[in-house]
DNA sequence: ACTCATATGTGTAACTTTTACACAAAAATA
DNA sequence: TATTTTTGTGTAAAAGTTACACATATGAGT
């Protein structure tokens, strides 16, 4: 039996949320395999670092972006996946609020740019496999878990929230129905502080309520939309 | 940057059903570290052969199983999870019928057995993280997709299926109501035979009808219990 | 300052799904 | 042949989901 000889890195797939759109952060290859080629932002795990840390360290490397929300996505171990060798990556699949930083290239990254998901340019090795099954997990993911916060701003008008599912699911949200399942579901605090965005009537702020969440979760209640 | 030197597993949960209860495979392990506890079975990927053969491999080198469902579960990285160095893992989560086949040890194993799960030795590594995240995805999956079928026998009368459930769900189900639900799914066929096993009236036997569910998932219909 | 356009906020009735519940039929056993 | 055991089946109440329209609060234009 040969000597094992694989490669380890981590990918991370990043959302982003802004005004009705769905973007993914990608980098601008500098070196070759897939030289000034997109390419979702990772790279190789260190040996004394865990997988989570190694994810944030290349991303804050890359891009400059401080995760928000980050779980694992799937592993990607086909032999002949990266042109190099062996190499198998681990994706993690993450969730930030686009307002909170700057992003700058550096290191590995040519470039860094948001790019909306249903405009993704050609990518490199398997990231294409990768950000489709990131992408099915999103939009999989906000129907039973409350994540879909964490692309929202802290304080935000109903109306963001279900812009958002609106665009994740791809189909209308009955206006009404919607408001009257998520107050439902308690876990959202209505805020005394309105906010108006050109014309129409103010809205209500509201907050994710996380501790609560936790409770009822913790309580066998389901977050289910 | 020191030149990366980690090693890279596949471990594999696999579960079994027979007679009300649900079973995991494991192996007692002929070498340190860890000789003679328990373990799931798994080993060292092969430079050149995917994570799934890998996995298909050792199951068959240490345990004789030929899998029959299987999925990746997740990757395990936690640097000191390995007394030998750094070493990650990447689970699977598999479902055989235990009555196909005769179980050996060989290679790495010193015995093989299948555990209840509420009955479970001390376990090698971070097994016991494994084995309780490969429970809980089990016992949420089934209530979304069919897998449960997997482990029942081709042909099963309902009561098999109803019994299944209960134990994964850990709680009584109104009989009349499941069935109603079960049927309406449309994804069993009715077979003309009966089964009677001991005293009672004979059981009809179904079967899963996997070529009509993918067509129903083609059409958005879902699976859900 | 008045009118118009725009976005927010709210209740009820029809419909669908889920739950609760009991007894007859077919076979084995005593 | 009476008793026990397991399978097989329908209906009504309750809960949840869906469809649907108008008043309110602001900004913009005149």
């Amino acid at each position: 039996m040969s000597k094992q000889s694989i490669k380890l890195t981590v990918d991370a797939v990043v959302f982003g949320y802004e005004e009705g759109e769905i973007s993914v952060l990608l980098i601008k290859r500098k070196y070759e395999p897939f030289k000034e080629k997109w390419a979702i932002p990772g790279g190789f795990v260190l040996n004394d670092e865990s997988l989570e840390e190694a994810v944030q360290r290349e991303l804050q490397e890359e891009t400059g972006v401080k995760i928000n929300y980050l779980e694992q996505l799937y592993t990607f171990g086909n032999p002949t996946r990266d042109p190099r060798g062996r190499v198998v990556s681990i994706a993690y699949f993450g969730l930030v609020r686009p307002n909170t930083f700057k992003i700058f290239a550096s290191t590995d990254a040519a470039e860094v740019a948001w790019f909306n998901i249903n405009e993704l340019p050609e990518l490199s090795f398997d990231h294409k496999d990768i950000l489709e099954l990131a992408i099915k997990r999103l939009k999989g993911k906000i129907t039973y878990e409350p994540i879909g916060f964490e692309l929202l701003d802290k304080k935000f008008p109903f109306s963001d929230l279900e812009k958002l599912y609106t665009t994740l699911l791809g189909r209308e949200i009955d206006r009404r129905n919607f408001r009257k399942k998520i107050i439902g579901l308690n876990v959202l605090d209505e805020l005394n502080e309105k906010v108006s965005k050109g014309s129409g009537r103010p809205a209500n702020l509201f907050q994710f309520n996380q501790k609560r969440y936790f409770q009822l979760k913790k309580e066998g209640i389901i977050f289910e939309i």
